[in-house]
Order: C-alpha cells, then sequence, then structure tokens
DNA sequence: AATGAGCATTGCAAATAGTGCAACATACCT
DNA sequence: AGGTATGTTGCACTATTTGCAATGCTCATT
C-alpha cells in the first residue's frame, strides 16, 4: 500500500540470508542506489539494520529486542511456560508451544529434551506446516472456508514419504484432527521424529494455540509415544483451562 | 531520513508496549488515522504487523523468524555456544555472551544456571550499559574519542548504590577494564548478583563479544565468584583462537 | 428495534516527500 | 599513478503520500 514504505521492509528478509552491500540491495530491491541508501539510513536510524564495519549492512540489534518484546506480551506463553516445564520433567522429551498467524505456525515456546538426542527448532521459526502436528491442530480449527483457502494456497514440500502430499490429503487430514481433538506427526517432516499433539482453547472453545511432545525414534517408538497423549491432552487442557479463566491460578493470590 | 519509512518503523516500538487500535496509533504517531491504517497495512502485509481478532495490531510473527535468522548468521555465537555450555558445566552458573552494536549491548546467547535461584536476563533484551561488566569490555575497547561520546550520552540509572553514578565514573572504570583485560559487576545492577567478565577478540585484537558468569550472592561470594576468573579469561581466549581462525577447531575435519 | 456514538475505511485533489540522474568522493587494486 | 568499483550528495521532476470529508460498520444504550 505504501510503495516507500513496502521496498525498505523488503530490505529486511533480503539482509537475512546475510550480509549485503548497497549496490546487492539496490539491485535486489531493483531500485537506484541513492534510492536504496536512503531507505537503509531510515532502517539503521530504527537500529533494524546494522552497518558492519566492512561497510555491508546486515539485520540490527533492535530486532532482537522487538521480537522479545513482543514474545513476553503473548500470555498464553506466559501461562503455558510452567505446564511445559512439568511436562518435560515428567516424559523428558521436546516439548514445543506453537500459534497460527495469517497462514504461517510458529514455535513461541521450547522445553529441550533431556535425552542427548534432540529435534532441531527454535523458537520463532515458522514450522512445516503441512505436516507438524501443532499445525494440523491449528489450521483444523479455522473456519470452512479459511481452511480450504490456505490449504489450496500452501506448498506441500515431500520432506520423507509420510509428507502430506497435497491439499486434499491435508483438509482430510485437517478433518480428522477436528474430530478427534488431538493429533499426530509420524515422520512426516523428518523420518526417524514423531510429534503428539493437544490444542489450548480460549473461553470461545477457538484454538488459540497448541503444544506438542517430540522424539526421535532411537529413543521411544511411535507406539510409546502414543501413550503420553492422555498426559500432553491433560496438560494441554489444564493451560486452556487457566488461559479462559476457568481455572483459578495456583500459587497466585487475588 | 525517509519520512514516511520513518513514521512506520515509530509504530514497531509502540506496538511492542503492547496492542494498540487505529486511533491509539495515528494519535502517537501525530499523522492522521488514514495515514496510519496504510501504514499500518503495508507493515501488516510484511508480517511485520498482526491484527488480532478485536481489530487491535501487534507485533507479528515475521518479527521472530528475522531476529531467529540474524541471530543465526552471527558466527560468535555460533562458535562461542559449546565454550558457554562446557563453562556452565564445569562452574554451574548463569553464562553470558554479548555484543555490542550502535550504543547499545545486548545478550545474543545465555546458558541458564543449575541452580534454581537464577538471575533475569534475555537473549536479545539490551543490558545495564553503565553496570555489566560485559558492556564494559565492550565499550573500554572503543577508539577513544568514541568512547567519550558514548559516556557522555548515557543515562546513569543508579540501580542500587553500586551503580556507576557518572560518566566521568564511568571512563575510569572503563580505562581500568581496558588496562586489565576482564571486567566485573559487583551488585551494581542488583544488589545482590555479581559477575566477572572477559572479552573476546577478533584476529586484529579488537574486542567483537564479552562473555560473563553471573552468580546470586546467596549461591557464592563474590570473593568465590572472583576465583573463577581464570577460567572465564581461559575460555575467552579459546574462543577468540577459534573466532581468529588461529586454533583449529576441535572435532572437525578440514 | 431503533438510535447514535465510536471506530475503521475509501476516494480525491493538493503538495509534499521520494525518486533517479549525474557528478563527486573515496577506497582498493593493478 | 591510473583505473575500477563502491558509496555519497545536490537537484529538478513527478509519482507518492497526505489529510480531509464522507461512508460504512459494529456495538452499546434506550
Amino acid at each position: 500500500m505504501s510503495q516507500t514504505v513496502d521496498r525498505a521492509l523488503s530490505i529486511l528478509p533480503l539482509l537475512a540470508e546475510g550480509p549485503a552491500d548497497l549496490g546487492r540491495v539496490a539491485d535486489r530491491l531493483g531500485v537506484h542506489k541513492s534510492t536504496a541508501l536512503r531507505l537503509l539510513r531510515t532502517l539503521h536510524g530504527h537500529g533494524l539494520v546494522y552497518r558492519q564495519s566492512d561497510q555491508r549492512y546486515r539485520l540490527g540489534a533492535r530486532l532482537f529486542a522487538l521480537a522479545q518484546e513482543a514474545m513476553e506480551s503473548l500470555d498464553v506463553r506466559e501461562i503455558a511456560h510452567p505446564h511445559l516445564v512439568r511436562l518435560n520433567e515428567t516424559c523428558g522429551h521436546t516439548v514445543h508451544l506453537a500459534v497460527h498467524e495469517d497462514g504461517e505456525v510458529l514455535y513461541i515456546d521450547k522445553v529441550d529434551s533431556r535425552y542427548p538426542v534432540r529435534m532441531y527448532s527454535r523458537i520463532g521459526k515458522p514450522v512445516a506446516i503441512t505436516v507438524a502436528a501443532v499445525a494440523k491442530l491449528l489450521l483444523a480449527d479455522l473456519p470452512e472456508g479459511e481452511r480450504r483457502a490456505v490449504a489450496e494456497k500452501l506448498d506441500y514440500p515431500m520432506y520423507t514419504v509420510r509428507s502430506t502430499p497435497n491439499a486434499a490429503a491435508f483438509l482430510k487430514e485437517l478433518a480428522t484432527v477436528r474430530e478427534q481433538g488431538w493429533a499426530t506427526d509420524l515422520g512426516g517432516h523428518e523420518e526417524s521424529i514423531n510429534c503428539v499433539a493437544a490444542p489450548v482453547r480460549g473461553a470461545d472453545g477457538r484454538v488459540v494455540a497448541a503444544m506438542s511432545v517430540s522424539a526421535p525414534n532411537v529413543v521411544v517408538t511411535a507406539d510409546e509415544l502414543l501413550t503420553l497423549l492422555p498426559l500432553v491432552r491433560r496438560t494441554a487442557d489444564a493451560i486452556s483451562g487457566e488461559y479462559s479463566g476457568r481455572t483459578p491460578v495456583k500459587g497466585t493470590a487475588e
């Protein structure tokens, strides 16, 4: 909607790929160097872009601070965290919390596995939306129309042979998930990693977040992991209760 | 330098304070609502801003992803991490890694204490620049002129009675730190917390990062913490060696 | 139900603010 | 020294953004 801002913001993902010099930025944006320079200067003024000693630009410090603050203002996260920790202490595996936003699903919290073999993931990283158990739960809750629209627009990369191959299969899976109220990812993203997930619901019953337990085959088989499902669901329900204000929060006066 | 972009970017810190509706954003920016709307729409288009169900705006998901990517492209962090972990395993206390950027110092990595009493800090959070041990090291390395300029511009909040009170005291402290090659913060930020820190240097000898070990009084006294100094310095030196390419990296072929 | 207040949204004409050009400056390499 | 590649500035032009006023929308109140 605003050309100048649009161009300026396009610089950020570009720099996320790695540091770039003025010429490169101008080229990629398709604008004159002087234009790119002024945009970069403005971004720099706000700390979103940093100019390193070799004159090249990269993403700046303020970005971290902003992301931090944004994260802290997510109250589901705040409420869920202790539950995630407790669940991790009980079962020992990696626990994730994810939310949906504008067609992307991303992890907003994570408690690492106690086992030496850990799966790779990062808070803030968008998840493999077509296969992740948490993504299925979050998308399954969308209204019919929106769900179809999102599913059609997605790419369906075949991470493994068990990955969701296309929109039709995905929608079918979402219907199942919606029905049963929980989801799994059995080797759909990484051959040897399985997840079970359950939804966190707000006061109106809508899914506001999803949590999952993930573990590699070498630690527990898929069947063993599935025995944790009741526990995962109970934990998610506990978070839902607290989030929607139904359950008084333990250890908090007032 | 670019008014439109400048205004748009000013929205981000504003939203970091918490969700805001259109009117509020327009007011704070000092522009007409329609203008604010178009700016927000552009930000939204890039995922930096999200519109929640109650129509208010808050910071968006892409921000997390960008911050993550930026973080991952910092190679000091990559190299330092295993060293921080090892140091934490040895001494058990919280270990931090910080860098300096445009007058701000911020944590880029952290390994939490094994003790139940932990200090509060967050990766990405700007540190208390006038008192933190890592900040002293990073600023002490700046060229004379720049160091003075930065010191004069800072605020000197008295977090505790031991906080650095003013620019003169700060510059004196920086001179000492520069001389001795390590720094401490003994209750300057939080009454009961002490830190010892050492610098990580690049091939040219310039300080590129600083690391610290922090622990509350209730766990170890300041004197006991100081006995860790040689270990902290050795760790920092090991990182420096690897970062500047002098030391071949353990466990990596080629 | 109906009214109205409060907020978001759109089209439009005025002019401000952003653009690309070309010239200049600077660093680096041969 | 000369030349190339890159970053930087001043300026004239016009495309872009702006604020206004009018329109929709949603929700609370009577």
